[in-house]
DNA sequence: GGGCCCGCAGGG
DNA sequence: CCCTGCGGGCCC
């Protein structure tokens, strides 16, 4: 087995010499250790695994068949008192996690402790502690608060924004704790720490829901999965320059308003989260954020805006993070077949999108904002891909002279979600704010102002934002279902291709496209909600959710169902211990006293599993047996070559049947392209890897036309100039002269 | 890092 | 059908 290295103290990767940023780290929950994922032989394969995972030399010790050569006899006994406390089942995970530290920096492991009557407050005393070190170590320097979205210089000091703004605003150039000098990019364009936000949040929600109902429990799961790498099964597709769309996961109306909410999103059941990630574009329409790939706003002149993308295309905008005022599209010179230009060329005005966003603007409509890390101005965008930050209003929109010279529309938007904003480490969401000062508008020409109440509004009462006014209905004729999105023209194998079995929402897709096309199957009947996987001996709760029985097991590993309590001499009445239920709050200690398996559901998913396994050995056969090592860039998955509807001339003839020769070269230095190294013996989650290859990734066979621009010719040669990576593989003669790129079919090449 | 290119998706 | 578009990979 190769060698595997975690970071040093510098945070440096000792494999491959980088620096991770921290979404690219992985922490060992063992040793505390933070590792490379990128350089890892085998990755999680899922949220739960991240946090359950183990790095290789904890793993090893453990396995006791290879002791990692770098731990020493030490390292054995720490690791060995580390997993006597993860083995203590009357610790919180919270107590386990802050004694491993402990134990890390030196300290001895606290024994055991017997977890009866002062429990509580115990409890209550450790989150204090937290905050207590938090406050220690980050407090900003300025205001001696915990900072207040918090940014952090290269020397590792924590500030405000404003409070740090406000320093390197009166001309300092260096750290206002150490001296240190701060890099003129840092001290210009500081970034909101997203880590810190969550951990000051962290170390918020434990102490209040200490005490009471957890009121952000949301944000437990939302912060799961900022990371790009493990958000979702299948979000993590490496997106291509020119590739089709993956399937859409939520099904919701692609004219849908506002939020995205559970009901609409039946593989997580949580709906898109404020502050979910994605690396790309693409993987952001696939949860039906922002359905346009490339456009930044998405709307209908008739009807309102779903969504816009704050991604630095126009130089007018201006971030606020609460509020922004965002440019119109158009009044650029798109001739050349390009789809941006910095240049501006001539006016914007208030049509199709522009329109649609004065719309929304006029009936208060909510539209969700996603910020991508291209925009580099703003110091609320994220650091890598694109991030949903919920909805905002538009309160006003009118038109101005831009930076260029030329008349662009303009917006501004206040925020007003349910949710804080990903920069907060607020509990609450938004309440109504006096609209900013924006000098600009002096200068305004067709100013527009709502006139009528707004449709999306803030209840007093229920202390939250909603629909006052019924939204308008939608007139998308067809709904994205996560199952019914694939038509059965799609080959078997393709859709395999893209999945994993193991994942209750894939098998649901399969099982609904090709098992049983009349029948509405649901993934929560099939999935646990912990794992996420499909159901090992399903045990159903009163509030209706399922988990394996060893998930949920493991979810109250070892809690006992009551509390013994006693002062001094007197005993109390014991005290029942709240158990909630993963998914909810429902209080599930009575249930889970005497919780039974479903054996009717497990009898169904069990018939259901065979009638899938004869499908799937049926399928084999046609496949000519070729199931067996999970090779990384294997193609016999390849896919019947053409699905486009609407290329009237089903030319497929033209898309000869030759599949891109993919001898795994390995690529280029830069990117590895196998992370995989070893398949091992069970099927990896491969699908981020895999497909990755430039040219082995799925594309419409027949080219279409070519962009009729109406200087198109002035762009190159007469005909259709192809593309450079078509041109290349054409030169190595992997691809014929007529097929554009590569081509994939069922068959093998020849 | 800037420029070039182009399949896709959606509006009208 | 035609037009537009705050992408993204790749080459220079």
């Amino acid at each position: 087995m190769a060698t595997q290295l975690p970071c040093d103290g510098d945070g440096k990767c000792m494999k491959c010499g980088k620096k991770p940023l921290e979404e690219e780290k992985i922490l060992c929950k063992m040793c505390v250790a933070p590792w490379h994922v990128e350089c890892l032989l085998t990755r999680p394969e899922s949220m739960e695994s991240v946090v359950q995972w183990e790095c290789p030399d904890c793993s090893d010790l453990a396995g006791g068949e290879s002791a990692a050569p770098m731990v020493s006899g030490a390292a054995g006994e720490l690791i060995a008192a580390i997993r006597a406390i993860e083995a203590d089942s009357t610790l919180s995970e919270q107590e386990k996690a802050r004694r491993r530290q402990q134990l890390m920096s030196g300290g001895s492991a606290v024994s055991g402790g017997g977890g009866g009557a002062e429990e509580r407050e115990e409890k209550a005393k450790d989150d204090n502690e937290i905050l207590a070190i938090l406050g220690e170590n980050m407090k900003c320097s300025f205001c001696m608060q915990l900072p207040d979205r918090p940014v952090t210089t290269p020397c590792g000091h924590n500030f405000c924004l404003k409070c740090f703004e406000k320093w390197v605003g009166q001309g300092k150039k260096t750290c206002a704790k150490c001296r240190e000098l701060i890099p003129a990019k840092m001290a210009s364009q500081p970034r909101i720490n997203s880590s810190l936000v969550f951990a000051i949040r962290m170390a918020r929600t434990s102490k209040t829901t200490s005490v009471d109902a957890p009121r952000v429990i949301q944000y437990v799961h939302n912060e799961d999965l900022p990371d790009t790498a493990f958000t979702t099964e299948r979000a993590v597709r490496a997106g291509k320059a020119n590739a089709k769309s993956g399937r859409i996961f939520v099904t919701i109306p692609h004219d849908h308003l506002g939020p995205i909410t559970p009901e609409y999103d039946p593989v997580r059941k949580m709906g898109v989260l404020v502050g979910d990630c994605w690396e790309d574009r693409l993987a952001c329409r696939q949860w039906g954020a922002h359905f346009p790939h490339v456009s930044g706003i998405a709307g209908q002149s008739d009807y309102g805006a779903q969504s816009v993308v704050l991604s630095g295309g126009y130089e007018d905008d201006e971030d606020h993070g609460e509020w922004f005022l965002y440019t119109g599209s158009g009044g650029r010179d798109l001739s050349g077949n390009k789809r941006t230009n910095k240049q501006q060329s001539s006016d914007q005005k208030f049509t199709s999108a522009n329109q649609a966003l004065r719309l929304s603007c006029k009936k208060g409509y909510p539209v969700r904002v996603i910020r991508s890390h291209k925009e580099k101005r703003s110091n609320y965008a994220p650091e890598t891909g694109v991030r949903y930050d919920g909805v905002y209003r538009i309160e006003k929109c009118w038109r101005k002279k831009g930076i260029q010279g030329f008349v662009v529309c303009r917006y501004l938007f206040v925020r007003c979600d349910n949710s804080p904003a990903p920069w907060t480490s607020d509990e609450r969401g938004d309440r109504p704010r006096a609209l900013p000062d924006v000098p600009e508008l002096k200068k305004a020409i067709d100013l527009t102002e709502r006139k009528e109440s707004p449709h999306w509004d803030f209840d007093e009462k229920e202390g939250s934002w909603k629909w006052k006014k019924p939204p308008p209905p939608s007139r998308s004729a067809k709904e994205k279902g996560a199952g019914k999105a694939r038509s059965r023209k799609d080959s078997k194998a393709k859709i395999l291709k893209g999945l994993f079995m193991n994942w209750a929402a894939d098998w649901v897709l399969y099982l609904s496209t090709f098992c049983f096309p009349n029948e509405e199957l649901h993934f929560a009947e099939f999935s646990c909600l912990l794992c996420r996987k499909v159901l090992t001996l399903p045990i159903t709760t009163p509030c209706a959710h399922n988990f394996c029985k060893s998930c949920l097991d493991g979810a109250f590993g070892g809690q006992k169902f009551v509390r013994e309590r006693h002062t001094g001499g007197r005993f109390l009445r014991t005290q029942k211990n709240v158990m909630k239920c993963p998914a909810c709050t429902m209080d599930l200690s009575e249930f889970l006293q005497n919780a039974q398996v479903n054996r009717e559901l497990m009898g169904a998913i069990e018939s259901l599993m065979r009638k899938f396994e004869e499908e799937q050995k049926a399928m084999d056969g046609d496949e000519e047996e070729n199931s067996g090592a999970p090779a990384p860039n294997d193609d016999e998955y390849a896919a019947a070559a053409s699905e486009d509807e609407e290329n009237t001339m089903s030319d497929s003839e033209e898309t000869e049947s030759k599949s891109v020769k993919s001898e795994n070269e390995t690529g280029k230095p830069g990117k590895p392209n196998t992370v995989n190294g070893d398949g091992g013996d069970k099927l990896e989650h491969s699908n981020t890897e895999n497909g990755d290859g430039g040219d082995k990734m799925e594309l419409s066979a027949a080219t279409k036309r070519g962009r009729k621009r109406k200087n198109a010719a002035a762009s190159g040669a007469g005909e259709r100039t192809r593309g450079r990576k078509a041109q290349r593989a054409a030169d190595e003669g992997d691809v014929s002269p007529s097929s554009p790129l590569s081509v994939r079919s069922d068959n093998e090449p020849e």
